[in-house]
DNA sequence: TTGTAAGCGTTATCAT
DNA sequence: ATGATAACGCTTACAA
């Protein structure tokens, strides 16, 4: 199946020389006119006269002129794209999230770089920083779960970088935010546990400082007590990995189990945590709902349409990703400073079998 | 919810000018230098005094300089980033592939600009052109299933643009490519079928011009030859958009369906066809594997685990991503031209349930 | 060992 | 209406 083949090198060594990239200056010594000129009758200012911008404008498309945009960057201080710092792309919610951020960038011509930090801090640091270097001209962050100092995101905000978070977000850095209404999802969520006649309702949740989680934990608890239920701090368990690491999922829920009295229901508070939880039930032959009834942050349509048990919280992940860009841009594209910051909240939906 | 706060301006204001980023030529101004010495003591140049190396590297990390890579693309003619094409981030196959590429462009200080054609061939020109101008080093492209004509590419390709195929590949330019072993994926995943007892069985896939889907088609042919099974132009059914149009792949199942003789079995040959005709199974109330059985390509870990009915033939995503990232960079940090391109096939592996 | 100057591609400010 | 020149931040012959 190996297909090795060889090309006269000449023909390659041809096209190498051939093709170097047109620039002003090539149309303006082809042409016997300025750089100048040239770079006006190209940009359609008004002092220059209709023949010499034909003649321009129709020699550069004869040769395929693209104007650099390094150069530009270089020139204008700006690169006319946006960096976006997510955990994985392998998960519902972001690859939504990133489906709605590039449909208005790109409508408004800018570039998307996407980074994930993998939930990892290290890696966190590494790709902000990246991206800053890179002289994107704004960020759109969603912190790792390992997140606990921002201050490598409150440096760069300090300089003047225009920051959106999104989901999951850094109070204490004062600029705009999208989140989903979690606490009200998480409410609902575990209330339609509670109709549904569940009782002993556990939790299950990333990160204990993720902005996130906090709502969440929040939500959760108010359905508890709404309903004259009791919190219990054991039926609470921390996945910093989100799901991410099989082996961490796997011992918060024996350790649900093997609690004295076990919990007929979990409540579960992320995307990826949902199919890791419903992984570790398969293995350990937990059987949902008989054993335990499950209901939790999701948004993949895959387990929505397949798997029978699960009653997920939907968030508009697209609408989110959309709604942040173009908060990110209007920040970038400012001619003043701005003073006053926003923080979005979108609701999100139950999605019951 | 609504969370609207103020600030002093003039902090905004003395921020915005305070943090001017700091360039070569302000160091060499507080230190008495020319900027070309402060350049060289900063790179590390040997024709340099320790003394002044010392001073100017203590002193540029005391102000926190940092080179600016738009003057040094600008100068080097490069930029250091790869552009990728891809039809759907959110795609298993694709989400697992760009953690492969990110895994090896990162290492060797690349950055990554993913952008998706939804499978659109309009969008592919745009993005390709769009990554093209903005100096993208090279292209990792997987092409749109409505691709047909790729003269967009070529061309980029003729002018000495580096590019890597993966996936979809583009027999018609000579360049490196990487693929998984379609053929033998589909023909296990068909044989698969035949053993286990169907012998009607239809084969879905999404567009006819796409080289996995006539890499796929030869594969599930070969199958059934092999096992003296005749093939049937009317099993076969195609979804140009690859499962991401309900519509379309609920009409070719339903034409499965209602033929005369109808089919016991299918194999689905794609990521979100796999997902969407169990959609469209679940709506049409057809059960698996008792109406029909299914075998399918499908990089889902949640499907995989989920779902009761589904043998899927999975792909080494990660790796293809990561050998199609190396490749590519061999091209693009090659001093001289290349004159000798590869194929590589990877193997698939049968997930059976 | 250090400085001067040219150059990467472009636009803006002057003159002319 | 057009051209010469400087500037964006950086590297690198070439001079000193």
């Amino acid at each position: 199946m190996k297909n090795t083949f060889k090309i006269a090198s000449y023909l390659i060594i041809l096209v190498y020389y051939m093709f170097e990239p047109v620039t002003i200056k090539d149309i303006a010594k082809a042409l016997g006119l300025s750089t100048s000129t040239v770079s006006r009758a190209l940009r359609d200012t008004y002092e220059i006269s209709p023949a010499t911008k034909k003649l321009v404008t129709d020699y550069a498309k004869e040769i395929g002129y693209k104007p650099n945009p390094i150069a530009l960057s270089l020139k204008e201080r700006r690169s006319k794209s946006i960096g976006v710092v997510v955990s994985e792309v392998a998960n519902s919610y972001f690859s939504q999230a990133v489906n709605g951020i590039e449909s208005i960038a790109y409508d408004k011509g800018y570039h998307v770089i996407i980074s994930q930090t993998h939930e990892s801090y290290e890696r966190e640091v590494i790709n902000v920083n990246h991206l800053a270097s890179r002289s994107v001209d704004g960020l759109l962050i969603s912190l790792s779960s390992q997140t606990e100092d921002v201050s490598h995101i409150k440096s760069l905000h300090d300089k003047g970088m225009p920051i959106v978070f999104f989901d999951r977000v850094a109070d204490e850095i004062i600029t705009d935010k999208v989140i989903a209404d979690n606490e009200k999802g998480a409410y609902n969520a575990t209330v339609h546990l509670i109709k549904s006649g569940y009782k002993k309702i556990a939790h299950l949740t990333s990160s204990s400082h993720l902005s996130i989680s906090i709502e969440r934990l929040t939500g959760y608890k108010k359905a508890l007590a709404d309903h004259g239920i009791a919190f219990r701090e054991d039926y609470v368990k921390f996945c910093p990995h989100g799901g991410m690491l099989y082996e961490e999922t796997e011992t918060a829920i024996k350790q649900l189990v093997a609690l004295k009295d076990k919990p007929d229901a979990i409540f579960v508070a992320g995307d990826r945590l949902s199919t890791g939880c419903l992984s570790v039930f398969k293995n350990l032959n937990i059987e949902v709902p008989k054993d335990m009834a499950i209901a939790g942050f999701s948004n993949s349509d895959v387990l929505d349409l397949f798997n029978p048990s699960l009653t997920s919280v939907r968030q508009p992940a697209y609408e989110i990703g959309q709604l942040a860009t173009e908060m990110l841009l209007r920040l970038i594209e400012a001619k003043y400073p701005i003073e006053e910051f926003e923080k979005k909240v979108l609701d999100t939906s139950l999605f019951v079998r």
